[in-house]
DNA sequence: CTCTAAGCGAGACGGTACGTCACGTCTTTAA
DNA sequence: TTAAAGACGTGACGTACCGTCTCGCTTAGAG
């Protein structure tokens, strides 16, 4: 995210004041009003300060979430696909309605839609990640015989993932979002092996 | 979407020409780029004249998308559920990365992830009677034994629909967008109706 | 005032309105912040049947101001010239000062320095009515002996009048213009006829 | 002028370029054609820098005159207080009608009859200062025995500069106003101490 | 253990667009 | 055939932020 980390001499306190002020500003008064002068007067910071590092609200925003959600995208691993799906399922859900994220999320997403690189940025430090763990664990249940093995696991992730966003995005409510987790057991139904033909 | 219809001293002329002017900016600009200002100058419109109609930016341009499709969200019905879900979907997906729709498209939801009011015009006037039209193919669907009747056939819809937002709002590129009708078969594996149990 | 006064179908009820909405509005919220929007809508009138009658908002506080003031220019001659002109400066500047007169005539005098039409109608209308009956007491002031005979009255009249508006345009504030009366007998005694030399 | 002078990062350049803007354009187009808008676009300023150091269009008119006025506003002492009184008139006037402050200065106090901060201003950095220095000439011509002693100066002072502004607002042309030297003498005779009575 | 260059806070600057107001004109509806 | 009502194109308003650009100040690392 930081376009120049090469500077030792980088402030780490106006760094965190900045970060914890995007983060606070976004969750209480919404995304769209937030300004970057906002930020660096609540963060005791100048505007310049935040420019030099970041090229947007967008990315000191997204920056901000990654803090937050940490690096931790290990999917469980119980043995049970069905369970270990639904599990992390339900925890992505709560995360994104719930949590403290929220608001962020769907500002830098919103933003995203019109600045690739931003897209590009939250697909490489949250989204692709997250897929990967996804896939792992996917791969494991095929090669343990409780998913076809025809059906490429970057599709099953889609299938899975995608009535999250989907309700998420166009506007369906927090309460179809935290049901998501509901469909898992339909999808799977087309994903299970089966002796008896395709 | 008009917030007051009511008057029928409107200028049609003014109306026509701010839908066309928008349409096209945001088509050859980006959503982005466009501000209301460009809109009036092309339409030859005042400013007043599309604040007197329209709530925002978002407005203007959800209306112009909304002309641009017509009423038409027609499911067809040839008998095969599989073929008649791959045909609309395809059809969804052609309108959405190819058609001059798609920059609207997107700005709209990016704005809308923001402006609960525009969201809420978007899904009444879009999201929603589409979502009809299919929820009757599938009823009919189910009726002729296709399909299992014990999903709900909201849910059904989701399921065949999540895709293509899911991977067009996250950035996985019109490639994948445009690939989303594939998945359709993988889906209907898990909703056939089934005699020897699950 | 009115620009075009032929027609005989002009409402003499619309003019009523106009013009008491006009005197009431610059009354209570002063010239500057009335506009002819809201002299209309005060009037039930709509703003095309000001704009057919009067060329601004200027000339329609005129024509209200001369209205409320009446076609009464008399000047008082009781034989005593310094008395008469006391009582008359007197009355002048209670009238600019209390009256309601105030607001109108410090708001049509702004604008007519840059609106010489306006300018042109006020003189006409007002001020050289009321200098000609000023003139006419001063002519019959020197007749009788109480005035030199080598200054013109015309100068004499400016003399009289000059610190009234003097101390109003150039705002010395409300006691000022009415203790103005007070120089009546300085400047007299410089007027005075003398047997002694000039 | 400046409401808010402390600040010593403010840009003298900028500042400059707003005031010779402002007077070149109201000296061209008259005062009541000039916006802040074409000032800001004369002087290669952003709008809210104006608004940042002046609160309106007059204010920056106000300030643009005084530094073309200059801080000059002494009295000529010859020791003949009737030359010196024509004289001083004679400047003013000039400067009033033929000057390039002319234009300036009607649209100053137009506006300052509906703008009492303005014309506070006005009073304070202009109108006071000169009368200040017409005064003290007076008390001298009064301590030499060349004026009565009881009346009072600033009296006097209202008597020699009244008929200038009356004739200037009230719009009796520039000749009107270039000949009100002419009216010194007359006030004079009224202003002469007299062994004789009155 | 200075000294000097960086990164910093602060905030003014030239801009762009905002959303609003009132203008003066034009069109439509009802009396 | 007026006049009310009010929508229209226009242009300026005053404001909010943008992203850039000085300024001094501080502060840490290289000499």
């Amino acid at each position: 995210m930081t376009p120049d980390p090469k500077s030792e001499r980088r402030s780490e306190r106006a760094r965190r004041a900045i970060l914890d002020a995007a983060f606070d500003l976004v969750s209480r008064k919404g995304f769209a009003k937030v300004t970057i002068e906002a930020i660096a007067a609540q963060a005791g910071v100048g505007k310049p300060t935040i420019y030099r590092w970041w090229r947007s609200k967008g990315a000191v925003v997204l920056e901000a979430m990654n803090e937050e959600l940490g690096d931790d995208f290990a999917f469980p691993d119980t043995g049970d696909i069905a369970a270990d799906l639904t599990t992390q399922i339900t925890a992505v859900t709560q995360r994104l309605i719930t949590g403290r994220i929220s608001e962020a999320f769907k500002g830098v997403m919103g933003e995203a839609q019109n600045d690739p690189a931003l897209m590009k940025a939250f697909r490489e430090t949250i989204l692709e990640p997250s897929i990967a763990e996804c896939r792992a664990r996917l791969d494991s249940a095929v090669a343990a015989g409780q998913l076809r093995s025809d059906v490429p696991t970057d599709v099953m992730v889609d299938l899975f993932y995608a009535p999250i966003h989907y309700r998420h995005f166009l506007g369906f409510g927090d309460d179809a979002v935290r049901r998501s987790a509901d469909l898992v057991q339909d999808v799977l139904l087309g994903l299970q092996p089966r002796s008896d033909a395709g």
